[in-house]
DNA sequence: ATTCGTATACTCGTATACGAGATTGCTTTA
DNA sequence: TAAAGCAATCTCGTATACGAGTATACGAAT
């Protein structure tokens, strides 16, 4: 392959397939609740409800599994991945791990434009019913944060960790006590952020992991019991 | 992924199925360079080289995907990822800030019958003229000093970003010189985790891994003008 | 001679088909 | 009655087949 078409194919982006499709729905319902965890993912059923045959759906089912959002097991099929909590601590102490040296290294380096971006997104998210967007505005508002941490890397295992929490999040969300302190956090972590304070922005985003990952651990303990 | 899946597999029972076997046969050949960098992987070409049809290889390459040793293109296929001298540095950042944070936590609870297993590793690099094995003996050690971090999801990140940069490294262990520095590193980390001295140990590891990060874009740059 | 258009060949994505292994339920026997 | 064995069914893994999109090569026209 020579240099140019590979150039072009990066910037004209990839086409759709069927699989990405199929994928992009059962992540939805698999974030949502409609397919809670545990779930048994059949092959030949979802191709038939979607009505497509059973390949593109074990594609999807492969991508999906990449994201840890099912587990698959030879000779036994699909599942949605079930979270115990204390994997949900494990996942938030690595998320406070990579998600505070993002903002230490890219907190510098933020601009006006990206800082109110930011701001945006916070007032979005006020005026957001929707709990499925207020996800996709929550982590879009914490990756602009980080965008200039210069690792793209490291951006993307902090997207995919956050992915993968997203439906425990969702539980919250119905909280609106939790919505109200969530978002009062990140108004004190963007006012830190365009005040250059650094150790103030990195201590407001510790904070704020910490008490999600308490009341998810104490939600899902909760839900389990059941 | 090699090793751990492959003995928590054993450990499930899970059966080992074609794509597993191609899977790793591939891996191997990337990790060796006998399929270099930007290499096309057509599907029915190494159906009809390894003998089976071509979905098991799907299978197997969508596998590496997850892994990044390849990247798929629909359409236009599967080709061995090029990974440019920035992205090695945006790993090994990773890799420091994950793997120093591992050693922080598992330091404090490592006991005598790890310690002496790692040393054993230490004992087997030696005499190991194969430099297939030396990575993963290499990877071996590392994860059993971390082995008592108490986050899987940590231990499972870590792995991945070595096997991510394996088939790099073999490219410095060529030479004698880095190998018996890597060692004499090797070994004064595990006398500072032996003593209990977390805070040299992570010092240690810092500098193990700056100097293989340095090394090793040293080494790719110069590959990739020639 | 260069460039544009068309036709052919190639590769992938998807569909359909088949065989193996596992699970479930029933029957039979101790 | 309970346990063990056998059979039927279900699901997945793999094979083969087909259609669509893309690259390439060749020819024609400017």
């Amino acid at each position: 392959m020579d240099r140019l078409t590979g150039l072009t194919n990066a910037i004209a982006g990839r086409p759709e397939t069927v699989a990405d499709r199929i994928s992009a729905i059962l992540r939805e319902a698999i974030a949502t609740g409609a397919l809670p965890a545990g779930a048994a993912l059949r092959q030949d059923e979802l191709a038939a409800r979607f009505g497509f045959s059973r390949m593109p759906v074990r594609d999807a089912l492969r991508q999906l599994e990449t994201e840890g959002l099912v587990s698959i097991h030879p000779t036994k099929g699909a599942f949605v991945a079930s979270m115990d909590p204390a994997e949900i601590r494990e996942i938030f102490a690595l998320r406070e791990l990579l998600e505070v040296e993002a903002l230490r290294l890219s907190c510098p380096l933020l601009d006006a434009g990206v800082l109110r971006k930011a701001a945006d997104m916070l007032d979005q998210i006020d005026g957001e019913a929707n709990v499925a967007r207020w996800g996709a505005l929550n982590a879009a508002f914490h990756l602009a944060l980080y965008s200039r941490c210069g690792n793209s890397r490291l951006l993307a295992a902090i997207e995919a960790y956050h992915g993968a929490v997203d439906r425990y999040v969702r539980v919250l969300l119905s909280n609106l006590d939790y919505q109200s302190r969530s978002q009062a956090e990140h108004r004190d972590l963007l006012a830190a952020c365009s005040n250059g304070d650094e150790k103030r922005a990195a201590s407001i985003l510790r904070g704020h992991l910490r008490t999600g990952s308490d009341m998810l651990f104490e939600a899902v303990r909760g839900r389990i019991r059941s």
